[in-house]
RNA sequence: GCCCUCAUCGUCUAGGGGACCAGGACGUAGCCCUUUCAAGGCUAAGACCGGGGUUCGAAUCCCCGUGAGGGCACCA
């Protein structure tokens, strides 16, 4: 069997981390089994439809490097891939059904139903739609259409038996046909609900697998009876574990900001883990580890070595939170592999979006040194403000120059050496600078080590407690700034 | 109210009857290294939800509880 899969959202909004998580397990599966991976946009409500949801959607997607086989903007055989160009098709299909007695028209208005839902939930009853309409006779039927009712198509769901649901991650899931709605297929604004478009979408588009977030195990034995109904074979199902909020309360929910357990803002779109500085590799890596593990107790791989090992037998069930923490060591873990270069490129790009101009030169001088800092791309700003902060490292406070193994006076002095060595130091690298600046070092510190006195150094030329190494930061800078940096320096202490 | 799913360290997970006084990772703590911050190395604390079975033997199988989650829309 040719595996084909499909990842269908629907465009109400911008990519969810869970849905990535599904759209990456789809695509895993199809890559790893020689199988078509496509993306089908399930647009049927109108009200919820969002303009640009779906260029955006394509957009993370593609970030996270998901390639699809067939969809809306690549087309394919199966197309079109968007369900509001299909609305004919399942319109005939809602037909076929009508005029095969599994399915029949429901005049009840919205106002109605909603005030029946209300009043079973108030009573703690059942709360699915009554049948009412399913009873009713054809001459019932023909008058209420012959006065222009608007109505929906409903399924005549089986009320006896048991519906099993194969699950490839769960094992059979057995529910009584009770507990089966007559939901709606076709909508009175003629268009179909979810249940009847992805059947009929599965259908013709020859989808082999599902595999879906588990919210959709419930309405399983009502798409599984659709089948049954037009006599289609079903495809196989694979419920995945639910993403839950970090804070283990109900489910990640792109409509709700999400918090962790100590009441922060957690990220949710795919787009701003990209904006944050997260990796994309690194993304897919961790999401990858959630609800699905590698084995060899291996945590850091690229997808592409996972794909081969990916099998559904092997997704754990039990429903996750993302361990966000887990996320910031895994991209560091990345960031550190990178190439230099490639590295540098990326956060200078970073810097620009945070409105920051920096030579690549300067990158390049700190990038292996400030490689093993960075969780994330957005890091590096924090560690290289002193590169465009000349305000920063103006007029340091004496007091946090000098300290009780630098005395003011050693500090005063040793910075005049630094002073006069950097103006002379050739070539302006780390290797000298690390020697002469060392040396001087300690010369100055009452303990004999260059420690102490590398900080005060630091402080001068960067301004910053926390910088990349000093040596490092001065080439950066440059000869002349970082001269200009000491002589402000050296002006703030006293001159003896 | 009804139906369904799930249940191993704080978190993500390995484990699918004996190899488990339960392994890895993140996080946390301590130590080492160290020019700050990191990274790295070493060490430590830390879990099989409860109760019944089945079995010579159960984290692993069954049942019942309990807890958590999902669903019961003219939303997907």
């Amino acid at each position: 069997m040719t595996v084909r899969v499909r990842f269908a959202p629907s465009p109400t909004g911008y990519l969810h981390i869970g849905g990535a998580r599904t759209a990456l397990f789809n695509w895993m599966f199809a890559r790893g089994h020689g199988g078509q991976f496509i993306l089908r946009i399930e647009d049927t409500d109108q009200k919820r439809t969002v303009k640009g949801a779906v260029q955006a959607i394509m957009d993370a997607l593609r970030w996270m490097g998901l390639d699809w086989d067939e969809g809306p903007d690549v087309g394919g055989p199966y197309g079109p891939y968007i369900q509001s160009q299909r609305a004919p098709l399942y319109r005939q299909w809602a037909d076929w059904l009508l005029e095969h007695g599994y399915a029949y028209k429901c005049f009840c208005t919205a106002e109605e139903l909603k005030a029946r839902r209300a009043a079973a939930k108030a009573a703690r009853g059942d709360q699915s739609y009554d049948r009412r309409c399913r009873l009713l006779t054809a001459a019932e039927v023909a008058a209420r259409e012959a006065n222009g009712i608007p109505y929906v198509v409903r399924f005549k769901a089986p009320t006896e038996g048991v519906t099993v649901i194969p699950d490839v991650i769960r094992g059979d899931i057995r529910v009584p046909n009770s507990q089966i709605a007559d939901a709606v297929l076709l909508k009175s604004d003629g268009l179909p609900t979810y249940h009847l478009a992805n059947v009929v979408d599965d259908h013709f588009m020859d989808i082999s697998h599902i595999l879906r977030a588990d919210e959709w195990i419930s309405s399983a034995p009502l798409h599984l009876n659709l089948y049954a109904a037009f006599g289609w074979p079903h495809p196989v199902y694979a419920h995945l574990p639910l993403v839950l909020n970090p804070s283990g309360k109900g489910k990640l929910s792109k409509r709700a900001q999400a918090f962790d357990d100590h009441g922060r803002e957690v990220l949710v779109k795919v787009e701003e883990f990209r904006d944050a500085g997260y990796l994309a590799p690194a993304l897919n890596n961790f999401l990858a580890n959630v609800g699905w593990s590698f084995g060899d107790d291996r945590e850091i791989f690229p997808i592409e070595e996972a794909i081969p090992r990916f099998e559904l037998q092997d997704i754990n069930p039990a429903p996750t939170r993302l361990p966000y923490d887990k996320l910031d060591w895994l991209t560091g873990q990345w960031i550190q592999e990178m190439d230099v270069l490639e590295l540098a490129r990326a956060v200078r790009a970073t810097l620009e979006r945070q409105g920051h101009e920096v030579s690549p030169e300067a990158l390049l001088a700190v990038m292996p040194a400030l490689r093993v800092r960075l969780k994330k791309l957005t890091d590096a700003e924090g560690f290289l403000r002193f590169l465009w902060e000349d305000g920063g490292s103006a007029a340091p406070a004496t007091d946090r120059l000098a300290s009780a193994k630098l005395p003011a006076e050693a500090a005063r002095r040793g910075l005049q050496a630094a002073r006069t060595f950097i103006a002379a130091a050739q070539p302006l690298d780390t290797a000298t600078l690390s020697a002469g600046l060392t040396a001087i070092g300690e010369s100055v510190t009452t303990n004999g080590k260059a420690g102490p006195f590398l900080g005060a150094l630091r402080l001068a030329v960067t301004g910053q407690e926390v910088s990349p190494p000093v040596f490092e930061s001065i080439v950066a800078l440059g000869r002349d700034r970082a001269l200009a940096r000491l002589d402000a320096a050296l002006a703030a202490l006293p001159a003896e």
